[in-house]
DNA sequence: CCGTAGACAACTCCTCCGGGTTTGTAAACG
DNA sequence: CGTTTACAAACCCGGAGGAGTTGTCTACGG
């Protein structure tokens, strides 16, 4: 477990993530501070700031880490289903909806919930290349390497998931009955947008 | 249609609502009271409660009846395009995109401006069958009427069009590219769901 | 060299406090 | 009927104050 690589640098940078992370999932995005990160890590103020340069910065690293989870969930899903695209597809949309569902994260994010609107709200809105346009990247290329016999073409591929990418936080911001219920509406377009 | 009816009643909550309408555009929702309404219509603060019956029912009302413009625009756009369903749809994504961007009442409505955020958004999310629900069955209705070539059950058109409001809404909330672009990228998603 | 501790101005956030406005309802009036 | 008037409760606004934070800079120490 002691790193071999530099104990210190690398590393503080994903304890601080974490720590903001269950911060925020005790007591919301307001209750973030610096100060309270360096305390819980055991590192001074200074060195949250020349880890995370700002909390914007914060809140973007926090997206991103959310985003890297979640293409790894979906890269898992379709791994599940090897053989049938749209099986894979819509339980990686069925999971996502679920794990999304919950996520003090994504709530905030997403503007539903009070706190930080001004922080993470951009992220999705003002610069979606950021963290909306990479999980676009991310997930097109898992599917299309996932499913080589689904035969649309790397903009296809992009378009779909595009499409993909909207419809799930759209499930999330207006819920239209259960998760089963949504991803049982959405089986049915993933099935038509991977040619039936 | 409708009798020549008292010509006070039924009238009086049009130009309550046309009087909304135009407060929001001049000054934004927060500007809207009851009695600015009574003044610009010329009629008392109460008969404004008796016609409208609360703000937040004023809310409603004033997003139904964007919701008819909006059925109305797509019933045009369908009817411009009578034998191709893709363009059609997609001719009617366009011209909704373009004249959602800078409506007031939907910019508010979406929550990005802020105002009446505690009025507008439980309408799209909270209880979304009152206001988009409803938009849903009357698009799926002129999509099935107008394409029947077209064949998809009713069930699919509901799930169709589902997805085809869903993806408008969130071009709205974030934007790719130009209107030109995003219509661009949904006329192969409406390709594939429409049966190519 | 890297991280710490301390100090610092600017800024945000929260609270309290009035005062004005607005909401929503109810009565009396024409 | 619709209008006027009255009314309690809630809401919004601007300011004053104070605590807490941000972001930066400098001096210190292993």
């Amino acid at each position: 477990m002691k790193a071999v690589t530099p104990p210190v640098p690398a590393r503080t940078r994903e304890k601080l993530l974490a720590a903001a992370a269950d911060v925020i999932r005790a007591d919301g995005w307001a209750a973030v501070t610096m100060g309270k990160l360096a305390a819980q890590v055991g590192v001074s103020r200074q060195t949250v700031y020349n880890e995370l340069g700002s909390k914007a910065e914060l809140a973007k690293a926090l997206m991103l880490r959310e985003t890297d989870r979640f293409v790894e969930r979906v890269n898992a899903d379709v791994a599940a289903h090897p053989d049938h695209a749209v099986d894979g597809v819509t339980a990686a949309f069925r999971h996502s909806l679920e794990a999304a569902r919950g996520n003090p994260l994504l709530e905030i994010a997403l503007g539903g919930a009070q706190g930080g609107r001004d922080d993470f709200l951009p992220l999705l809105t003002s610069q979606p290349e950021a963290v909306l346009g990479r999980a676009v990247d991310a997930v097109a290329a898992v599917f299309a390497r996932a499913y080589p016999e689904v035969r649309l073409t790397p903009s296809e591929w992009a378009v779909a998931v595009e499409a993909f990418m909207r419809l799930l936080l759209s499930h999330l911001v207006q819920p239209s009955g259960s998760a089963e219920h949504a991803s049982g509406q959405m089986r049915w377009v993933i099935g038509r947008m991977l040619g039936s």
